[in-house]
DNA sequence: GCATTATGTTAGTGAGTATTAGCGCCACGA
DNA sequence: TCGTGGCGCTAATACTCACTAACATAATGC
């Protein structure tokens, strides 16, 4: 009858590290509270610092433990073998798929919620994300001799984004047909031919440069303009929580409370970028859905206008998604439009896929999406010369065209 | 070898007291946790509580028997006789010196680290205090008949102080000497001619009042100002962690968070505090370096200065240098400001005694520094009219003017 | 030699506390 | 008149710390 204090379980560490995981990755390192990982657990809040120092050392812990997991499943299934067989690399992308599936906060901590660690820790987790990827490229490498090692890399980085984008799923999927599909697209973008990676036109570098230095206009972008356009570069460099009212007005040459006169709220200015990614995005499908004349066309369209607005916006929508600071209103009306976009997609891959059913259009669609916003996240690869193409060329693999 | 509990000695109660008396003496009562006092007596903290119901219960015996310590020791030099022979309270005198340089937590926590105490351990120190002040007069009056009984109180709390001040130096220094000194000072203030208590100028009073008003003025202060006085009037009555940025904010008018407009941390706060107090020391000593013709007049000049800012800040700059919430360069910053101010009372001591040599100069000027801090949070004496002339005598009178 | 007691330890709780952030008003100056 | 900086508030949150419950072991008495 006395309801004394829970059980205390042996691993109650890894248990609060397994909470937590599931925690950061549906809402967000910011959006979840330390009482709120206590509470799922079943303790209160302070009883997290027997276990850990930090909140940020939670997600180090948790970030770091599933790369180590990751690297294990891949070890298992390919040793330390320098030349891995075909069989062991079909192996270890069985156990991937199975890995992602089942915990799936695994395959998708390490990139989505990279930012909010300590510099000291994402080193750590670059070490040894580095080893995992040198894994897999050297299982890479010894199927496909022909690669570059960087083009290797490139492959292998898409892989690992395949399987991460299961995290993106929420509903209940069959299993057995989720892990087939996955493994069967990682193991097609693993075979993918990348283009010719064509010296770079420097006049379109030009005019990327002169695009993202509004200042330097001769027509001067009003304030509200300014405003988002900063925001907006904030909010995808450093994350919507690490950014203040004072920042994104310095950045537009304005004082923090002076952002107030153009947007009632910082969630507001939130949307506005927003809206103006669902936007281009919009744009791109139009002027796709006028010019293309087939769905492999059209869905290559879509695809080259995705890239061309995610290169300036990466994957702003889906952080929003998670923000609380959105109204419920707000946040249903941005899945909505990102759903519609979605399903747009879908239709037109069942079209060119008649053997396939929308769930796994789904899946498949989100994969190549998955792969566009984590490879535009990661420094060491936009920084290829040829990467806009490169990249489409992954999508359109992933798609299956 | 295996490294297994530590030994568990008879006396551990005795023993984590001894080790709380020290740390609380040089770190303060709320800058010790339960944990440190544990950990320096090799246990973990939760193992207190088989000796002590509480952290406070740990401070009370700690005074406590301090006190006690300090009674038995006079009572063994003077015993129970009603009229003690001078060489009794020569005898006590010695005693009571080497006491307070052997075991400098006993002469100094009852005093500085009451203000920490529960209610009822404040009232029973008083009770046990009040004993030991009853014993020292009743030795004094025997041997100075021609004292009132209060005069003898006060010129035994000055003694009582004299001894306390062993606590200020934390540098070795020869036994003896530092004995012999101490006992001698302590005599002269036994010794020491009060002034006459003139009836108090009712003018003076009054301005005092006003200058502590600054509402009512005409000119009405700054926030900053604001939160600068009544922060210092704060921390003097209810010590630095009694005191909430709530309150702080309160007591000025605004909200506890609102007072970050104006200070970056409670630190910088208490530091602006500080500042405000060794500037007008150090203003009245640059008045008396003006207008002094001699080095009587010079110390006699510091100490009424001296008197005046204390009268208002006691002793916040000494508690200052135990506050962990101050970085370790703001903390010497203070030491060094508070050491330059001592030594240029030494340098003029010592030029008026010759036979005297620094460390001497400094083991008195201290002594005579204490005196007028303890004695001013003691609200029994300074209700007495004539404190500040009655506290310039005795300052003077330790000094050896 | 063995139960009992005194003394420790580990994991947890509850009540704060300093600090941050978002938000907004108002007087002032270009 | 609009934009702005100064100053203010409320709400929330990570973290601290004294203290407790349950289990564990050393010391002790019979």
């Amino acid at each position: 009858m006395s309801r004394t204090t829970a059980a205390r379980p042996r691993n109650r560490k890894a248990q609060l590290a397994a909470v937590a995981a599931e925690l950061f990755r549906t809402h967000g390192y910011h959006e979840v509270g330390i009482s709120d990982i206590a509470a799922a657990a079943g303790v209160t809040g302070p009883a997290i610092y027997r276990h850990f120092t930090d909140k940020q050392d939670m997600l180090a812990h948790v970030v770091l433990s599933g790369v180590d997991e990751l690297a294990e499943a891949t070890n298992r299934a390919i040793g330390t073998d320098p030349h891995p067989s075909a069989e062991q690399v079909e192996d270890m992308l069985a156990t991937m798929a199975k890995l992602s599936v089942e915990r799936r906060e695994l395959t998708a901590l390490w990139r989505t919620q990279r930012r909010h660690m300590r510099e000291s820790d994402r080193a750590a987790t670059r070490r040894r994300s580095r080893e995992l990827l040198d894994n897999w490229t050297r299982a890479l490498r010894a199927v496909r001799p022909e690669l570059a090692e960087a083009d290797a890399e490139l492959l292998c980085w898409a892989a690992l984004s395949t399987f991460g984008s299961a995290s993106m799923h929420s509903t209940r999927i069959a299993k057995r047909r989720f892990e087939r599909v996955l493994a069967e697209r990682a193991r097609a973008v693993l075979h993918c031919t990348l283009p010719e990676s064509a010296p770079p036109a420097p006049g379109a570098q030009a005019r990327d440069t002169a695009a993202e230095v509004t200042e330097s206009q001769v027509l001067r972008a009003s304030r509200r303009e300014q405003l988002i356009t900063e925001a907006g570069r904030l909010f995808q460099v450093r994350g919507f929580h690490e950014v203040s009212m004072d920042d994104i007005g310095a950045a537009a040459g304005i004082s923090g409370p002076s952002v107030y006169r153009h947007f009632p709220s910082k969630a507001a200015l939130f949307l506005a970028v927003s809206q103006r990614v669902t936007d281009r995005l919009e744009r791109g499908r139009q002027r796709v859905s006028e010019t293309a004349t087939d769905e492999t066309a059209a869905l290559r369209g879509l695809i080259s206008s995705y890239v061309e607005t995610m290169f300036a916006h990466a994957d702003l929508l889906g952080v929003g998604q998670q923000m609380s600071a959105l109204s419920e209103g707000e946040r249903a009306e941005l899945r909505r439009v990102q759903r519609d976009y979605v399903s747009e997609w879908v239709r037109l891959l069942c079209a060119l896929q008649p053997e396939r059913d929308t769930q796994e259009g789904r899946i498949i669609v989100h994969i190549a999406l998955t792969i566009a916003n984590d490879l535009l996240r990661t420094r060491r690869i936009t920084a290829r010369p040829g990467i806009r193409a490169e990249l489409e060329t992954l999508m359109a693999t992933a798609l299956g065209l």
